[in-house]
DNA sequence: CGAAATCTGAAGCAATACTGAAGATCGAGG
DNA sequence: CCTCGATCTTCAGTATTGCTTCAGATTTCG
């Protein structure tokens, strides 16, 4: 999961990112609305986090980009104000969901992960594709009922093959999404091939089939 | 068990928190509806001890916000009133259960973890799974019909992870049940480390198999 | 056929997990 | 109030796992 946190207090930015990290996913983050909006232009995020008091503006335009560019990240937003009129503001230009400081990073963590859940794969948090199974919340795949282990990197892949099945992903897009920007100057996929290459033999073996067809020069496509 | 103790009465406050802190359970308590709300809305709680009566306002509302929130927290209603109509309101809203002040200590406790154990593992004082028996009610812990001795932190763990059987549970969420919200800043989890190992051992010498599955950068699974 | 892209297995390195023991803390009993 | 033992936490050393790199093999396409 790949997350763009938008805070200007250090202490809290800080925080979120380390725990979110910690839990896996790619964070970005950044302190005011500027880089905000240069980063979303650039970048693909899964969840963006919202502060709304920002130094140089409300981060409300946040949602205008994303609207006026048809863009359909998940937005939660992050604020001290407790005014019901913020929270209807909001939802109504369209955040998916809202939390008000001081928050716990559990139940942080649970809204993201109910957002993008309800974005991505619909309301379920069991997603299944042909023999594939998965338990978002347990964080559990299954293959023809048998159970197969993934690492972080493995598991964050085969989600995001999942969520692009049948559509051609390229190299870059794959990367971007897993490793976040310092991929730009990259001149090797061995990386990815790497993993790839894991997560094919893992799908493989208990599916007896080869769920990737490799589109040469390009990127991959998920079947 | 990690509790929140809503009670404006400081002695019969501070009474509870004693009692329960030494049986090994996470007090948490506050004096006022305001300040419960706020808390409910940041943590988890196990159960939730509710006094009627409140200074800035009925604690009826507690269960609105609740109920509203789609939150299923036990809550254990207690009063000084012994009004049948108090009762059937408190239990309508979705109390699990309420006590009248004054009440002893013990019946408190029993009547907490019924309720937690109703919601939690179904209606039974006996918790079976696999070849572990534990009675709820005795504190006792057998593997394959042999006792087993457990610390405080061992046990909670082990019921943590029981009520999780099947799924990945990560390090945070697990430091977040058994040590309270102080664990946000976190930067290693060595004593974690140490509790599983003490358990890991325990659990295996009596059954001969390994209760947990480590999933390497995430935590562990109970099977 | 040849060049570029992709795939593969193996190796080094970094991050994470495990272990035993020592130090700190807590609680029961004198 | 003090002592002792049990429990909890910290620490340092070791083991394990995953990530990345690399070199060579294989495939694709012009």
């Amino acid at each position: 999961m790949k997350l763009l946190i938008i805070e200007d207090e250090p202490g809290l930015r800080e925080t979120i990112e380390k725990y979110f990290t910690e839990e896996g996913s790619i964070c970005e983050a950044c302190d005011d609305l500027k880089s905000a909006l240069d980063k979303i232009a650039l970048y693909e995020y899964d969840c963006i986090l919202l502060d709304i008091g920002l130094p140089d503006g409300e981060g409300f335009s946040v949602l205008d980009y994303l609207k006026r560019h048809n863009k359909n990240e998940c937005v939660l937003i992050i604020s001290a104000r407790n005014s019901l009129d913020d929270k209807i503001k909001g939802l109504n230009i369209g955040a998916d969901d809202y939390i008000t400081k001081p928050f716990h990073l559990a139940e942080l963590k649970a809204r993201v992960l109910a957002i993008f859940r309800r974005k991505t794969f619909g309301s379920t948090n069991i997603l299944t594709y042909k023999e594939i199974n998965i338990d978002l919340l347990g964080r559990n795949v299954t293959v023809n009922d048998e159970v197969m282990i993934l690492t972080k990197k493995e598991y964050d892949m085969l989600l995001y093959f999942i969520a692009n099945k049948g559509k051609v992903v390229s190299k870059n897009a794959i990367a971007e999404h897993l490793w976040g920007d310092e991929t730009d100057l990259l001149d090797s996929f061995d990386f990815l091939y790497t993993h790839i290459k894991n997560l094919r033999k893992k799908l493989t073996e208990l599916a007896g089939r080869d769920f990737f067809s490799s589109i040469y020069g390009v990127g991959y496509k998920f079947i």
